[in-house]
DNA sequence: GATTAGCAGTCGGCTCGCTCAAGTGCTAAC
DNA sequence: GTTAGCACTTGAGCGAGCCGACTGCTAATC
């Protein structure tokens, strides 16, 4: 109800009573009770009263960073109380247990396929911090062809498979004029590999607009379709992984409440996928809490998320959801230290610079 | 509790009795809600009174057909009813609405990527049947070589990218003894495609286990990735799409009771997928009802799935999954028709005989 | 002015008992 | 074999009442 008077960036609070929200804010991540006076006097070693923390908790809730479910309840974070925390101690490091070491026996470089990366990515993560956890495939901002190959299936039909420099695959029937033999078929592929090798989906455009049909007639048919497939804007290219829904489904707050039904359509249309869009510079770990999404759907949860891949290159992302009350210090450890690791994978498998 | 004292598959009920239990199971399936003899009395011309209806659901019940919730409650079909049901009426074809053009519409042949159809008909299926669907690519029982391409990376590495005869690419990163150009990398991919296009895993065994080399050093040592790559028994090569999770979460079953966890933890592990290793001949819908799964996890769910694909060709697997009581009649007609769809889909993917 | 002790007041959660409606099982008649 | 009638069982819903936890406030103290 109540917003906060003060731009949490900049609170107009005490030392003791971001310490105290920190306190807060942390055992409630803990216990997902809602927090007392009396349980802080006892826990934690405030020195001082039960009545002087309620009187801080009192200001605290009046500057909206916690609020209360009921008039004689304890206090419960809200999302500028998060955001206050995610702020404050966002810059400590808290790898959950041989974290590193899963990493490490679930991804294989040698697999070369950044699709199981992403897999194995989202499982570790998932089981790391006890929450849905999401990793897509690497895509290229701009998407160059590396080569092109031309597959005779039957009759008219063959199948034009298109290899871009990111290692992804994109594959489309054509419909031929007539039944040409594989033989021709390669030379043909061939050909264009020398004409467009390299080329961006711009590019591609800007030559068949210039008319430039190479002089066959089954290329000028196939370069369209070539720059369709290249094209940076082609949807869904970002093959998407999910793992954890049953640990995020065990989190207290899903216990009672109907909220189960919610969560799967989060992730049965694409909400979480599309907060992915606006992705962060590389190194950048991303904190939306709650009410801070643009998406309707996700406004009941949190997403921690980075981007991964090479700088300018191929970049997936990689990320977790659950309820508000998550454990950000680890959430956002792990995400940090995933991204890190896919990329170091991702760049050695990008072309070295004399191949662009 | 109580079993059925008669083989389901050839129950001991007169021919009254045997419209009874159908009628039951329909209606339970429709309204989720026990159904009591004096409802069926009135909602349907049965011509007798709730008494002998009561009779004969009482007879129902000592052979386990149908259950109560307690004792002054109206049946639930229990498994072996729905076994009866399923049997009794998997004749018939009863699609939802509009459900061709939709599969249509969601479906694009000429996208030419058994991934985008599969995660599509995912979407349609879980749609019209208002349950979780699953849809996984095709793989081939015996996969085929159709070729090979060595990409230069960097330094000593290279990425062996090998195209399978059902379209699907695996890759994984080689280590060169020295920095080897490109030319000569597609020079060796050449002669590879010449020595061993069109090889199952086993002929490729075959040739490695005599020792052939081909006369070059690189070749020699790209056989058995190339043969692990091929191998039928590499796991996880489908991949599955799934949808419609929290159509299956709004089923008043989920609606009290914590099963809704559960249910999602049956996606977090490959409970699902396992199912579906024992895959039905093409054109055979399955059924598995509750109790009947071998694997505890899925016993409270009903699966309906059949294989598609290529007749000794590329297979893979579509389904639905939901509570036992799902509506069957739609959900196996639904599965039916999107098989076959996706089998005439496939099938055309596939290379003509004579270049096997 | 900040802190603390003490105490009245509030509220959710729990249990208990009650009522009510739905539906069965049984018996006797047809 | 079928039906009418009736006693009985059971879960669901509701309200009262109690208990424990915690707060807000006031007045005393540092």
């Amino acid at each position: 109800m109540s917003e906060p008077t003060a731009n949490p960036a900049t609170p107009a609070l005490n030392t003791r009573r971001q310490a105290l929200l920190e306190i807060i804010v942390s055992d409630y991540i803990e216990t997902a009770a809602p927090v007392s006076s009396q349980q802080l006097a006892r826990r934690y070693e405030l020195r001082v009263s039960p009545a002087t923390i309620r009187n801080d908790m009192a200001e605290l809730e009046e500057m909206g960073y916690i609020s209360r479910p009921h008039t004689s309840a304890g206090g419960v974070p809200s999302d500028p109380g998060y955001r206050f925390y995610v702020e404050r101690a966002g810059q400590r490091n808290r790898l959950p247990r041989h974290f590193q070491e899963r990493v490490r026996d679930a991804i294989d470089f040698d697999e070369a396929d950044p699709a199981a990366w992403a897999r194995s990515a989202a499982r570790v993560l998932a089981s790391a911090v006890h929450n849905l956890a999401i990793a897509t495939t690497v895509k290229r901002a701009v998407a160059r062809v590396k080569q092109v190959q031309i597959v005779h299936l039957h009759d008219r039909e063959a199948l034009l498979v298109v290899v871009m420099q990111d290692a992804q695959v994109r594959q489309r029937i054509i419909h031929l004029d007539s039944d040409t033999p594989q033989d021709e078929l390669t030379q043909v592929a061939n050909r264009l590999n020398q004409l467009i090798g390299g080329m961006s989906a711009a590019e591609l455009r800007t030559l068949w607009d210039s008319g430039f049909s190479g002089g066959n007639i089954i290329i000028a048919a196939l370069m369209e379709t070539i720059r369709i497939l290249s094209d940076e804007e082609r949807k869904e290219t970002r093959e998407r992984y999910l793992n954890g829904l049953g640990h995020m489904l065990s989190q207290p707050e899903f216990q009672s409440g109907r909220s189960a039904q919610d969560a799967a359509e989060v992730l049965d249309d694409d909400s979480i996928t599309r907060i992915f869009d606006d992705s962060p510079r590389p190194a950048e770990v991303r904190v939306v809490i709650g009410q801070e999404s643009h998406d309707e759907h996700l406004r009941p949860y949190s997403v921690v998320y980075a981007t991964y891949g090479a700088p300018d290159g191929a970049t997936g992302v990689i990320g977790t959801m659950g309820p508000t009350r998550m454990d950000y210090t680890r959430s956002m450890s792990s995400v940090r230290y995933l991204a890190a690791f896919l990329s170091e994978l991702v760049q050695a498998l990008e072309p070295s610079p004399q191949w662009q």
